[in-house]
RNA sequence: GGCGCGAUAGCAAAGCGGUUAUGCACCGGAUUGCAAAUCCGUGUAGGUGGGUUCGACUCCCGCUCGCGCCUCCA
């Protein structure tokens, strides 16, 4: 039985779909201006770990994450690059995808852009507004009104007198409650605008995930996934509005991933304290910071440091080398083998991917001993529901870091060729200084039984 | 100021009311020409003060410290 905790109830609950068998999931997506940071990469990581996991124990997965292609930041960087949003926007995407991929992040089912579901988000402030909860304030913009809707408040944990006490931002006048917000924004001079019944303007923030959701998940679906930040105010928005316009309940289980720190702080475009996927991935494996983002709990924390991805890097490693030991495939997992056995329950307890690495590492532990090609396949079947370990060992073991300055295989093997001939005719002190020469130039020597295997340090 | 989360060995990170987490690093042994990898073995924990209990890292309370949200953010 598969336990979520759920943010909305703060436990871990047994996971019930709405339909049995299936499960509707979304998850808030990139605003696309800028590369992705690591703490999108997590998010990314997270949500195609927890898909997997969800279609591995056999239901059938509609996952839809979304993509944010107008907003204030876009208008600006778009405006300060001096072109068209669209272009930027297709720029970003792409460069999103191609992060995505590198990490093994799976396409989601749906990937709906703002831009393209105006006319949903204006049939929902209707509703809104038929409902009572949405006004036309002086300004010109739509705002939906908090004070109207009951339960304002409960996934962030917040009364909306908390929420005064602690504002920080000028009020708007206009405004019946400081709290309300934007649902439709009155058009400005050279902004991006849509017609609609208040006006021309454009959507506000949150109504684009309600509008997304429930048009291609409907007004009730099980999963809705983000980052911690999200939790207040825009998934509490969500909520209001979805609820607000069909009136019934949006989302079952909600889940927030842990934010990514540096030196403790979290990581953010606004602390200016961030590292661009890419920027990582010149000098790490993809394959390193999936596992280092998994191997912590998708809730916890996770600090980065280079240290830290260079530990993952060796503990990554130790499974691959594993793996050399012993021919295998992905083969199907056999769910009856002990170590299999944990680690579903494991992943079965609210995602615990720390604990299911764990269960690689006996794994590896006990293929090493045994060679086993069904404990092979076994480790290589559990990782890949982990999306990891899908790649041939030496291929992982000898794959150059995207920066370069890296001595090439081929003049490796020289080396190691000149070396094996010193040895033959016991020059040791020549095979040494060759081993070092290589140590130096970042590349390890396995001596073996069938020749000399490398790898880089 | 309000609300919430956390504190585990040198570092990272889980579970668990009593029995080895796991990885990296470290130490001893096997193996090796020597290494590396691997195996065998050992060591190093649970912020602090109370309480509950036969027994607490695990439950409860206080304190301290750290982090987050209350504004755009994954």
């Amino acid at each position: 039985m598969l336990k979520i905790y759920n943010s909305l109830a703060r436990e871990k609950q047994d996971f019930v779909p709405i339909n049995p068998g299936s499960v509707r999931m979304y998850v808030c997506g990139m605003t696309v201006y800028d590369y992705c940071h690591l703490g999108h990469a997590r998010v990314l990581v997270v949500f195609d770990m927890v898909q997997r996991w969800l279609r591995a124990i056999g239901l059938e997965v509609c996952y839809v994450r979304n993509i944010t292609d107008i907003d204030d930041k876009i208008i600006k960087r778009a405006s300060e690059n001096n072109e068209r949003i669209s272009e930027l926007t297709a720029r970003f995407i792409r460069f999103m995808d191609e992060d995505a991929a590198a990490l093994g992040v799976e396409k989601p089912d749906h990937e709906p852009k703002a831009t393209e579901h105006v006319p949903q988000m204006l049939e929902l402030i209707r509703q809104l507004e038929h409902n009572g909860l949405a006004y036309q304030a002086a300004a010109g913009d739509v705002n939906f009104s908090v004070r109207k809707f009951p339960g304002y408040g409960r996934l962030s944990g917040k009364s909306l007198d908390d929420l005064r006490a602690g504002e920080r931002v000028d009020v708007d006048a206009s405004k019946e409650d400081p709290l309300d917000f934007v649902l439709w924004k009155h058009a400005r001079e050279g902004e991006p605008c849509w017609a609609s019944p208040w006006g021309e303007g454009r959507p506000g923030w949150h109504i684009e995930c309600s509008a997304m959701s429930s048009h291609l998940l409907g007004p009730h679906f099980d999963i809705h996934g983000g980052g911690q930040d999200l939790q207040f105010p825009h998934h509490e928005n969500e909520i209001a509005q979805s609820e607000g316009a069909h009136g019934k309940r949006f989302v079952n289980y909600w889940m927030h991933n842990g934010f990514v720190r540096i030196d403790d702080e979290k990581m953010s475009k606004s602390l200016g304290n961030f590292f661009t996927i890419r920027q990582i991935l010149r000098n790490y494996d993809a394959e390193v910071l999936r596992f280092f983002i998994l191997r912590a709990h998708y809730r916890s924390p996770l600090n980065y440091s280079d240290t830290h991805l260079d530990d993952a890097r060796q503990a990554l490693s130790r499974l691959y080398t594993a793996l050399k030991s012993a021919p295998s495939s992905a083969a199907a997992v056999d769910w009856d083998e002990p170590h299999a056995m944990r680690f579903a329950e494991a992943m079965n307890d609210d995602f615990n991917t720390p604990e299911a690495c764990a269960v690689l590492f006996d794994l590896a532990a006990e293929l090493n001993r045994s060679k086993s090609t069904a404990l092979a396949g076994q480790l290589r079947g559990l990782g890949a529901l982990l999306g990891l370990l899908g790649r041939e060992p030496q291929a992982f073991l000898q794959a150059t870091p995207a920066s370069g300055g890296e001595m090439s295989a081929a003049s490796i093997e020289l080396l190691i060729n000149e070396r094996m001939t010193a040895k033959k005719r016991k020059d040791f002190a020549a095979a040494d200084r060759i081993r070092a020469e290589l140590l130096s130039a970042g590349v390890v020597l396995e001596d073996g039984a069938q020749g000399t295997n490398w790898r880089r340090a």
